[in-house]
DNA sequence: GAACGTTTGTGCACGGTTTCACAAGACGTC
DNA sequence: GACGTCTTGTGAAACCGTGCACAAACGTTC
């Protein structure tokens, strides 16, 4: 019963979710609710009941039938599932406007995640405080990340210098790279790779803007059919 | 031929390739790139040919048998249908460390988007003035939003208030949402959401890095089997 | 201890997405 | 203008993710 030795894999998609399951639990618990059931999660989440019974299957049978899941039981199972039961050191390369905010952001340790170093390649940057981090040079990103045992990257350098940035994270023995910049990294195969890009997520919203506008000019009095996307609900 | 009727809808796995096919595209122009085969694309974006193929093929059958995509139709065509032939003025909710740098932030405008307007409920950072845009009381959003014809609103505050900054949003007539705060946003029916959730997309590392301890553990001479992710390749 | 209401866990069908594989079409060459 | 090479555009198959529907299990009440 305790720590199961087939280790099932989880679909992408419910990887994706179970960070938002794991943050409502904590408030739920916060404010000392203790049980909970898939309904409520569901609606919570902005997602469909059956979805959470089947996401939170995938960690095992940890609900109760007529009851409901326990909240506690149920954060600290997903906290093991994602590797969360102990802090995550990350490396922020580049200090400018982005990896200011981020190193300055509090939401950021908030949940398992601490500032392990920040490097820039310019001079100016170097040795500057940020977040309570002193900034150090990219030259010196191996003996950092060596020094924390660090295994995730974050890139905030402008988007030329992005590849630079993946190959010296790599180089330095990263493998996990979180991109802010607006560019397709190459990387190993074995090392993962996230990005964050707003104007890819500007550019999906103004599609369905300017499909909303192409709808509208088409039949002038129908009202527009909507379209609900990723954490939209009713 | 110009101005086709029949408005394919665009699969939404395809609509969020676009903007990454627009910026390579972009940036192959700038180079003086003028033709280009699905197989290049691919390998610039990081996918399959035959993905690129079939992307491109909702727009309409824009390519050559045996040459290629033109290039700078293809941008044409490709910002023709996110909607990009014009700019979208957009308003920044929350004047905190994310909301000025985005504000100030030179690749928002640069793809077609300008900061309309920013607001903050904190009357210390009305009056300041971040990326060239004056702050304005939240309550003066219906009027910000109107007087530019505003339509995309993202969200800047702290997650606690980030509802309330939803609902002052599709109050003042804003019909899509870009989220940046850790919360789950109810809106009405017909309004787009989109969320850039940083914690997740960590939490999301995490899971890996896990399975990758994981794996190593359960045989300590197997090298890892490594998982490959969004935007990475080779 | 049986009956009842509640909620989980999952089989199954469906729809969307990815990838393969190949016919159709364009271009260049002789 | 026939041939060879190249690359698109797209059926079709495989895969993945979603949501319904319901049996199984739990707690409560009488
Ligand atoms: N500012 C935003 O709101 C925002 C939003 C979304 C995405 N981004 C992206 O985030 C990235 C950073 O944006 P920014 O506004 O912070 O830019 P910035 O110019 O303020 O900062 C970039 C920093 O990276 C450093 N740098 C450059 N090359 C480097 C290298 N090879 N190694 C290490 N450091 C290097 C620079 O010295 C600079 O300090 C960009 O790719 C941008 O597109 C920014
Ligand atoms: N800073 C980062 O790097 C970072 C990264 C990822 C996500 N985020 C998220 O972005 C959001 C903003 O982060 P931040 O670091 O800028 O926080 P911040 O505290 O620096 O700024 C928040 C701003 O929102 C304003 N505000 C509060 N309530 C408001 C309301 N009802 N209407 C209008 N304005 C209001 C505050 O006055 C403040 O100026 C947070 O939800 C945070 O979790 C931040």
């Amino acid at each position: 019963m305790a720590g199961q030795r087939t280790r099932r894999r989880i679909p992408e998609a419910t990887v994706a979710r179970l960070p938002v399951y794991l943050r409502i639990l904590s408030e739920q618990f916060d404010i000392d609710v203790t049980k909970i059931s898939s309904e409520e999660l569901a609606d919570l989440a902005g997602v469909n009941a059956a979805k959470v019974r089947k996401d939170l299957s995938y960690l095992g049978s940890y609900g109760t039938r007529g009851v409901g899941y326990e909240v506690e039981f149920l954060v600290y199972q997903i906290r093991r599932e994602l590797g969360l039961t102990h802090d995550w050191p990350v490396v922020i390369v580049g200090s400018g406007n982005m990896g200011q905010a981020l190193a300055g952001y509090n939401g950021f340790g908030d949940r398992g995640f601490t500032v392990g170093g920040i490097v820039d390649i310019d001079d100016a940057k170097v040795g500057t405080v940020v977040g309570g981090v002193r900034v150090r040079h990219v030259s010196e990103l191996t003996r950092v990340v060596a020094a924390q045992n660090i295994s995730i990257g974050v890139i905030a350098t402008p988007g030329i210098a992005a590849q630079d940035a993946a190959d010296a994270l790599v180089a330095a023995g990263v493998t996990s790279i979180l991109n802010f910049a607006p560019t397709v990294i190459n990387v190993p195969h074995g090392i993962s790779v996230g990005k964050v890009d707003l104007a890819v997520e500007l550019q999906i919203l103004a599609y369905h803007e300017q499909r909303r506008i192409n709808a509208a000019k088409g039949s002038s009095l129908v009202s527009v059919p909507g379209e609900s996307r990723r954490g939209a609900s009713a």
